[in-house]
DNA sequence: AATGAATGAGGATTCATTCAT
DNA sequence: AATGAATGAATCCTCATTCAT
């Protein structure tokens, strides 16, 4: 079982980074915010950079759980497009900073392969299902990856202005976004 | 006329904002990449945080003097959006780092109250663009707020991935994506 | 009776001091080559300056000890020498770190004067002999400190090399240099 | 010309490291004495180890260049020692802590290779002085670096003892330790 | 008695900023 | 105007020591 002041080392961290960035926030304010010791932070992580590397790792495969959570392999396209992006709404709605952090984060000079790739593994998956779409012809046959992060970059612009209170977030506008990404792909 | 000097620092602070982040940029940093002596800096600006927002509001202002730039105010909503976005093609081609700087500052803890203003402004005239489609009908009814945030970031999503030189830049690929993302935001 | 984890954190420490300085030791170090929890360590001693002096003063009588062993107090001066060279030659041969440590330590700012008198009576003993060389007119006339430390530190000098692997250990070598020590202090 | 301000912490970090050790010794101490920022010390060194090495160095061939000065080559071995102790007589006095630094960091770990050959090249030198000695006749058969190092180790503890004040310097004393030395390697 | 997780004071080092040249 | 040496506050990190288990 995971350690309790770990976790609270992970979520201290989640929040200033997503807010401050790595850079601009300093261990003494992890600490704070996580209500231990500075040195006990070096007891769970050799440095502040292998600190953001495994809580990059980590996020980001809960975010492809999530994700991939009850994933309808049967549905068309369009229903699968559907369950991820209302996976991703959920997700995000329990976890205000993943999001935030995850995107800042992901192409920084700090984080090293195996986090680097963890992403890409991410993407991998949903660019498989843009290629199935292609292949159904209800996609549009741009390549996969532009497309993917045409909807990803959409998705994150779009939850960023909810979270920082510029949108009011509803289920009709959610609805309206979600048939918008799929507009952005679908084969016309 | 602005000094030479001052226009070195300016490159040299973007380059490395954009790569680095602010808080992982040092000023000696600047100063090097600069070619001038870190002192230097401080003749023309007071300091990092006022170089960074006077280095924000510029480069914004460029963007959005380039995007306004011989807008066809006559013409349809489509030919405006595609106006806009080929605008922002033209420039992103010519100031790489740019929009990656904007894009990752924007939200910045330490951009100040005029900073802010100058996003928010342009923005606004996008939005004001959006507006006036939906008025048309042509574009769809959703807060025209979420639709620009969807579009900036699809946009935005799209040419990092080029930067990064993971898709590779062509006229049809653009094509496409403009496409997209009008489609994004078309009404049905 | 002395517990046995004692003596186990004794031995990690002089071998630790020795190798690495009083300084250069970290308690977890020691606690490590003890293998022994680093809280351990202060069931049996205060705190790391209580240990360094309790160590100081353990090997430093052990070392007179074992000097003073079977002292042939009726033989002549020339035996007594003899007799005190070949014994720290055994001391040292069994007991590897204990002639660095002391050497490296015995001028310390962080030794205590109980620890500092119980290295300056092994002195004594030793200059004592000297002292009565001197009146037997078969010691040199110069002052019994000086001899002692030359002779102390001509012996600490050579083994530190022979221990750093330089020299080759043999029994005509340190016969050889036991003559070379008594010619520095004997009278012309 | 080398800065006055570098003189300034050599000058300090040898003091400080001669009576407390390189791990006893923080860098704060060293700019405090050197009446420098603290700051000021990385602009000409790397860090700390960079420091003592570079002062070892630095030491260490002034301290071979003093007693190579004026060398007697065409002299008698006998002549040429006494110039060697007297040269290193000279040079302790006007170096009181350089002595006490080289000796007690001369088998550090944190020396690298090119301090330790710094110091081995300095005692090749006596070492060939011995070589010829031997060779002559005039110096014991044993060998030659065993007899360097009890003569530097009865000459380092001799000064010790000096520095520490438990023994008052006079010519006659020098005079007299000096022909100790040459007792403790000459034949018989 | 023994442990080792937790702490925070203190150490090495960096860096925004100043200022003499 | 321009520099870069100098500074010391602030940063990352270590480690002597404590204490709950």
């Amino acid at each position: 079982m995971s350690s309790n002041k770990q976790e609270e080392i992970y979520d201290a961290a989640l929040k200033l980074f997503a807010e401050r960035g790595y850079d601009g926030t300093t261990v003494p304010m992890i600490a704070e915010t996580a209500a231990v010791g500075a040195g006990t932070i070096y007891r769970y992580f050799e440095n502040k950079e292998a600190l953001v590397n495994s809580l990059f790792q980590k996020v980001v495969t809960q975010f492809a759980e999530t994700i991939k959570n009850d994933f309808p392999f049967s549905s068309t396209i369009r229903e699968q497009f559907r369950h991820v992006f209302y996976q991703m709404v959920a997700f995000v709605k329990n976890n205000a900073y993943t999001l935030l952090f995850i995107d800042s984060h992901a192409d920084a000079y700090y984080l090293n392969e195996k986090s680097q790739k963890e992403f890409q593994d991410f993407l991998s998956f949903l660019t498989a299902i843009v290629e199935e779409g292609k292949e159904q012809g209800v996609v549009s046959p741009l390549p996969a990856n532009a497309l993917i992060c045409v909807v990803y970059g959409a998705f994150v612009s779009f939850f960023k202005e909810i979270q920082h209170g510029k949108l009011e977030e509803s289920p009709e506008l959610i609805a309206g976004i979600e048939k918008s990404c799929w507009n952005a792909i679908r084969a016309d």
